[in-house]
DNA sequence: CGATTCATAGCAAACGTTTGCCAAAAACCG
DNA sequence: CGGTTTTTGGCAAACGTTTGCTATGAATCG
């Protein structure tokens, strides 16, 4: 029964099933099958107890039930300690979106930062193997591994957001990164555009590798060498944006045989860079034409308007959830491991015939 | 003992205390005692259940520990379902700052979605009531309220954040808008501006409540009448701001006695008027100066950059936590219940003389 | 009408911890 | 060296559910 002892300083627990069992002159574990198995109750008696669950404003107890059935409802979705800042809001969105469609499956959502210390890893296990959370998203690319557990055999369903990590076996939700800039690339050679610019991510990052692979497959393509196109940035993370835009238009200023138009693989940089070349006294688009990458709202805003790739991170998220969903429920539909939500380039102001 | 029955189709738990007892050759308690408690126990006994833990690689199983000492270590933030999109890095700022502090801790964020529906307030009601999580920190200005159960008598610990809710009791921290827009008011006064043109969010909404008033008492402090400023907007919700910002240029177009000064009261609102503004023709900050509320980072790099006043997340959000967890200690230091964290202006090139 | 099924409800044993209480052993003291 | 305190470890009872099994009564059928 409610141990409400009316003790000051007792932690108050609220009514129990077995105040509504009491309640409803049934047994406890009818009540349970009421609450949860509606056929297998009679109907009337149901009834009586839902009656009096609310009268007693009863919730059953998470736990209680996680422990039982052991199952959690709780999913994490583990992101990168260095996701955030910027422009971009496909942190903010993707959160939006997996927490409504989970919560459409009865779930909860946890958030775990992956950091590059031991300390995050071991958490994360902990919340893993614990048996705190049931299943997880990662948007990060190593999965944490410590002495000798590894999110990997922990048991978990686990599927892979933005990063491609079909290949070790986990499912994936991507979006067509390669393809949307090889077709952004070509929409600027059929403008006339020569000679690129690029601004990287991190050299090794999934993204960079991925979308660089797209330019270039783009200029071969066109019958244009890959010295058409010029690097700059690759060190810094996608978090450094800002600062990687305005290296890069420094980068540009020394440059001698001046590319025409910017390729940045993140908003941030984009915004960054046009902001510094322009008050060098150079013209967009006129000067120069620059796409982007990640879809920011505010890049509608810039002046120029600036053209970027929309990352569809509602579906992302939608499919992630379902792809994640479905391998709880062990619905051994043989699900692809490799699932693309198609990109779109926005186009806007800032792309150009080139002057020459 | 661990129930790895090798049957396949068998859900896999991990080893037991039980396991890690036998292996160890102590009881079940003291592996308890030894891993909790680390004074309870013979550091010689102590040493060889962590090693026997080590390798078995036990993970004490959270929802057994919580059922057991009725405590859960699980945090939940609720935010407003609309809070999302812009150019903000609010949210994400926000959800950083919080989990980090949070882990430090010892406890786990969740997110919880309050929006408009009644399935998402009971929804965290269920969450509070059913022991899931031990305390809530609310970026929302309404608590969840259904069939009789509130938050607020869910007996957790509440913490309000950027919304002043210190007046219903809960302990609240948020900025000094009221003054920070009356200083950046004060600034453009010292500049010369005489007409002001005020963005605002929603009519009700306490930010916007503060932040014109803080405007107004700028203008009275300097003699000058109400009618001074010219409201803009008000209907929307900040989630819009992209729009009110568009609208707002609209109305500054049809505009009689223009105003020389625009005080917008999100970033996004700002961008998207300045981009409208410029679009018309006009030359900011020559015919028109601007600052705005949010400190996004993006501001740095509009043209011109963006004078707008700076919200201190990180502390925020540190200092939310710890209001927090000094409630679910008990630790009965009588905090004070409003925790003003002051916002900063970033002066930038949006602010000049009047032209006139 | 007796025998067999079916629907419904109850008992009690889990789930994996923590912890109050007691016993044994060890340490200390006069 | 006996008695007293202190440390350490073990037993078993919680925590609030779910669920397999059983018992009861009602319903069905030959």
């Amino acid at each position: 029964m409610s141990k409400n002892k009316d003790v000051l300083g007792e932690e108050q627990s609220g009514p129990l099933m077995a105040d509504v069992a009491k309640l409803a002159g049934v047994a406890i574990s009818t009540v349970s099958r009421a609450l949860a198995n509606p056929g297998r109750v009679n109907e009337k008696t149901r009834q009586k107890i839902d009656a009096a669950a609310k009268q007693l404003g009863y919730t059953p107890n998470a736990m209680a039930r996680g422990l039982r059935v052991g199952k959690s409802n709780i999913i994490m979705i583990v992101l990168p300690g260095s996701l955030y800042y910027g422009a971009s809001q496909v942190i903010p969105q993707v959160l939006q979106s997996i927490n409504k469609s989970l919560i459409q499956g009865g779930y909860n959502l946890m958030i775990a930062n992956l950091d590059r210390d031991e300390a995050s890893e071991r958490h994360i296990l902990d919340l893993a193997f614990g048996g705190t959370v049931r299943g997880a998203i990662i948007l990060s690319s190593k999965l944490p591994e410590v002495d000798g557990r590894s999110l990997a055999s922990a048991g978990l369903p686990i599927v892979s957001m933005l990063l491609d990590m079909s290949e070790v076996g986990l499912p994936s939700v991507v979006t067509n990164d390669r393809e949307a800039i090889r077709e952004a690339t070509n929409d600027l050679l059929g403008l006339g555009h020569r000679r690129f610019l690029y601004l990287a991510g991190p050299q090794e990052n999934y993204h960079d590798v991925e979308r660089f692979a797209g330019v270039i497959e783009a200029l071969r393509a066109a019958g244009l060498p890959e010295s058409a196109v010029v690097r700059s940035g690759g060190l810094l993370d996608y978090q450094q944006g800002f600062n990687i835009g305005l290296a890069a238009a420094d980068d540009f200023a020394a440059l001698g045989d001046k590319p025409t138009a910017v390729i940045a693989t993140s908003d941030d940089m984009a915004i960054s860079f046009m902001s510094r070349i322009q008050s060098m006294g150079l013209k967009i688009p006129e000067d120069l034409s620059i796409v982007s990458f990640d879809g920011s709202p505010v890049c509608a805003f810039c002046s120029p308007p600036l053209s970027t790739i929309e990352q569809p991170m509602e579906e992302m998220g939608q499919t992630a959830v379902a792809l994640l969903l479905s391998a709880i429920d062990r619905t051994d539909e043989p699900r692809q491991l490799r699932n693309v939500i198609r990109s779109r380039l926005i186009v806007r102001e800032s792309m150009a015939t080139p002057k020459v």
